[in-house]
RNA sequence: GGGCACGUAGAUCAGCGGAAGAUCGCUGCUUUCGCAAAGCAGAGGUCGGGGGUUCAAAUCCCCCCGUGUCCA
């Protein structure tokens, strides 16, 4: 970056100068005298026991007093966005306070919900996991406060000089830092395609915040100014109340009283990864996220189980609710809705902890298993076991160590040897864009009016065609619904033509006819939508929205949609869930959803501002996902559900008719998956399972209502002729057994050794039985052919040890050109098609003769 | 989203190319006034499902389904 963009006016103006790290060689402005950044590494910290601001403050009025400062100078003050990014497709959890307003905002689309504004925005951050409670600062989740700034060419807020002026006049004035102390150091920052200078602030060793200034795009190589420069900063509130305590770490600056209550029990670190699990877990669950093996989910499990390992230490330690409980209650003060729905919290933290019990008392039975078996083979239990017990069952080294008797030492690169094992794997990204197969319109084609937001019943309608390339044409306006957010496309005519599909593609509607469109740019043509199928497609999409309401309402507030599918057949919701659906649950949301249908209640459909829409109904409407666009189209069912959602609905909810659960199943961990139907489809699903019910019936020859006993008769009777049928073969094989023993011709005695031969059609399964019954006692030897399909197959078994099968039939194999084998008790084989089976046999009988007398 | 492990009798599991097993539980008999216990006998299996390789598959390969777990 070039050294030009951190020469500002204010540094010169305000008495700064440049210098250079003598140890990290970066360039920092500063007031006072130093030859270094005032940031560890490149000092050590100088605040300990000797705080660097004029008085100290708790979490809650270091906040108050920055926001307050910055509301004083113009900004406006906006609440905290949730830690999960639900508006953003691209990443899991909100990682910065900018994250609130990418894409939208950053990129112009939307503007601001203020311009300047003031927030200190829960972050989260896992990268650093292993570093909590170790280096006395990291956490999963920190307070980023932050005063941004959106500059439009023809309307500038503040950029550079501004941004580091109110950020000096903050640290000396209000919280009184000693001017001299402090440098500002330059790095350039960059980060989804944006870059700029940044400045980094440091005092006393400890990096407070950091200055950014969004301000170009990287194009190849090349570097191209950003239409709209972002001032995005972030001061660390931890950080901040640290130093204004100078206490030995930040968990006990910033914790309080849940912190030094858990130090009565527990070591520093575990306490401070107590205080900062238990605070991450508090907005991750409030802000809808459920424990599970993938996705998020994992991250509130990883945070769960870290907790309870380190409270099962002792027994007298509280409960990880109880420690939940406690946090909460400070956040409160600040995030209301955290302190809300505990209820619904602590189930779902009961399941998971439960959950991890099971898992655990699993692994150390397999652990025990295992260490049994390596004694019993003289092999110890190694390194690479623990590695393969955490990967695939869970179980932390220290446990399993724990388990064994002779256990090998913890390799001190565990984790790292962890990751090794799964080096190699990509991710896959799924993400396509269905739109790209799709051409493009060139770009002064006018764009295409969606009619279908504002009036969801008109199914005719006349437009013009604005552009056409082979079976694709862009209208004007229509009233056909392309496929988007879960729902499928409309069908119907263009004119003489057949519509076959409708998508989405930029500012444009793309019709595709079932050949190349007969018509012009200019064209005024007349468009007809398959009425049956949009009312269908509308009545499940007003369904799922029910369904998500009543599921929300009677399962928790930590339900969320995790997908959704309307298509003409079948409708389908998937919902974040710790555990599976039981009958009851099931009954009552039926019977919810059925009762609002009947209620009759307004569906009002309208597009409000973004930010807006968020203030008044929460973030709770983005339950199918990310919605771009500066206006959000709000879909209501009056008094029950709200979401920002882009489908057709029906208007009142009595239009939606019976909903109908087909099924519910676990598609993953945590997610719950519900089929259904409703209206004409639910109408028809019904009658086919009628009629299946009643041909059913009919053709047990029972009532319908004797449906269940019949079928469990019919099966009773299967079972019963399935085993009569064994019996009677094990009967005939039996007699046949005692025949050929009292049968000379099939019956002789050599060297103490009953030697029994037959030739038959047998199944080689029936050979097996049968040669097992006449080999019942010792010394006793069966030698069977068998001719099936033209192919010769040759048994022999054997209970007399100078006889060994296997031996026998090898003997015996070639003479019919037999493939096979076994073992000494018993060995097949299976000759071409036509060779002597009889040879076979015969070279048999002889080798077992003359094994039997040897 | 990707990797790994696991799915065998009612339960817990062994077997990992050659004739489906153990322990507990269950049924019956013996012994006992009865119970517990012991002994004897027995019932109970589409070896998760479907393809493939092989003379032969619970066992090897592929695809599904289910469970657990680690990583992003």
């Amino acid at each position: 970056m070039d050294p030009s963009e951190y020469d500002l006016a204010y540094f010169h103006r305000a008495g700064f100068h440049r210098r250079t790290c003598v140890v990290c060689h970066a360039a920092f402005w500063t007031l006072g005298a130093h030859d270094r950044c005032q940031e560890a590494p490149c000092r050590d910290y100088g605040f300990l026991g000797h705080p660097g601001f004029a008085r100290p403050y708790d979490p809650d009025g270091l906040r108050e007093a920055f926001l307050g400062f910055f509301e004083a100078r113009g900004h406006t003050r906006i609440r905290r966005y949730p830690t999960v990014a639900r508006w953003r497709n691209d990443v899991f959890f909100t990682q910065a306070s900018i994250y609130d307003f990418q894409p939208w905002v950053t990129s112009g689309a939307i503007p601001p919900p203020a311009n300047p504004l003031v927030i200190s925005q829960p972050v989260v951050r896992f990268i650093d996991i292993e570093e909590v409670g170790r280096s006395g600062r990291h956490m999963t989740l920190f307070e980023m406060m932050a005063h941004h700034a959106f500059n439009r060419p023809d309307h500038e807020v503040y950029f550079k000089e501004r941004t580091t002026e109110l950020c000096h006049e903050f640290l000396t004035t209000t919280l009184g830092a000693d001017p001299t102390g402090i440098t500002y150091k330059e790095e350039e920052w960059e980060g989804g395609g944006n870059l700029g200078p940044s400045l980094s602030v440091g005092l006393l060793g400890l990096e407070l915040a950091t200055l950014v200034f969004m301000e170009y795009l990287r194009d190849g190589t090349t570097l191209r100014p950003m239409p709209l420069t972002v001032v995005d900063t972030g001061y660390g509130l931890e950080r901040f109340v640290w130093m204004s305590r100078g206490t030995k770490t930040a968990y006990e600056a910033c914790f309080g009283r849940p912190y030094e209550d858990l130090r009565a029990t527990f070591s520093a670190r575990e306490a401070a990864i107590l205080v900062d699990h238990a605070r991450a877990l508090n907005y991750l669950l409030t802000d809808g996220v459920v424990p599970s093996n993938s996705k998020e989910g994992y991250f509130a499990r990883l945070l769960i189980r870290r907790a309870v390992r380190i409270l099962q230490t002792r027994p007298e330690a509280p409960t990880l609710n109880v420690v939940l409980d406690e946090v909460a209650r400070d956040i409160a003060r600040v995030a209301p809705e955290v302190g809300a729905h505990r209820d619904d919290l602590h189930r779902v933290v009961e399941a998971e902890v439960e959950r991890f019990g099971e898992a655990i008392a699993r692994a150390r039975v397999i652990i025990r298993r295992t260490e049994e078996r390596a004694q019993a083979s003289g092999e110890p239990v190694t390194e690479e076991d623990l590695l393969a017990w955490y990967d695939s069952l869970g179980v932390p080294p220290e446990i399993a160590v724990e388990e064994l008797r002779h256990a090998p030492k913890i390799p001190e690169d565990f984790y790292a040897r962890v990751a090794a094992r799964h080096e190699g794997e990509r991710p896959v990204n799924e993400y396509t864009d269905k739109g790209a197969e799709l051409p493009t319109p060139p770009e002064d084609t006018p764009a295409t009016q969606a009619e279908y937001y504002l009036d969801p019943y008109t199914v005719a309608f006349d437009a013009h065609v604005v552009w056409a390339s082979g079976p694709f044409v862009a209208l004007d306006r229509t009233y056909f619904y392309p496929t988007s957010g879960g729902q499928v496309h409309d069908l119907g005519q263009l004119g003489d033509q057949d519509v076959v599909d409708v998508e989405r593609k930029g500012r444009w509607i793309l019709h595709r006819l079932d050949g190349v469109a007969q018509v012009a740019p200019g064209d005024r043509v007349h468009g007809r939508i398959d009425a049956a199928r949009r009312t269908q497609l509308m009545q499940h999409h007003t369904a799922t929205h029910l369904m998500n309401g009543a599921l929300r309402e009677l399962l928790g507030p930590h339900v969320w949609q995790a997908g959704a599918y309307k298509g003409p057949d079948l409708a389908r919701i998937d919902i974040t869930h710790y555990r599976p659906l039981s009958r009851e649950e099931l009954r009552a949301v039926v019977q919810r959803v059925n009762a609002i249908v009947r209620e009759d209640r307004p569906v009002k459909s309208y597009f409000e501002p973004r930010t807006e829409a968020e203030r008044r109904f929460g973030f709770t409407l983005y339950q199918g996902g990310a919605v771009p666009g500066k206006d959000l189209r709000i879909v209501e069912i009056e008094g029950f559900d709200v979401e920002a959602c882009g489908g057709t609905h029906c208007t009142h909810t009595s239009e939606v008719g019976a909903i109908d659960v087909l099924d519910v199943e676990r598609i993953q961990d945590g997610v719950v998956r519900l089929s259904y139907v409703s209206g004409g489809r639910a109408l028809d699903v019904r009658e086919q399972q009628q009629e299946v019910l009643r041909e059913s019936a009919r053709r047990l020859g029972v009532g319908v209502d004797q449906l269940p006993s019949g079928v469990d008769r019919l099966l009773a009777e299967l079972e019963e002729s399935r085993k009569s049928a064994k019996q009677r073969l094990k009967g005939d094989l039996g007699a046949e057994a005692v025949r050929l023993l009292d049968d000379p011709s099939a019956t002789e005695s050599a060297g103490g050794v009953t030697l029994t031969h037959q030739t038959g059609a047998l199944a080689r399964e029936e050979l097996m039985e049968l040669s097992r019954l006449l080999t019942k006692g010792p010394d006793r030897v069966a030698v069977l052919a068998s001719e099936r399909d033209g192919r010769g197959l040759l048994f022999v078994g054997s209970t007399a040890e100078r006889v060994r099968a296997d031996l026998v039939l090898r003997h015996a194999a070639p003479a019919f050109s037999g493939k096979g084998g076994g073992n000494p008790a018993a060995a097949t084989a299976v000759g071409e098609p036509g060779a002597p089976l009889a040879e076979a046999l015969k070279a048999a009988l002889e080798a077992a003769r003359r094994a039997a007398t040897a």
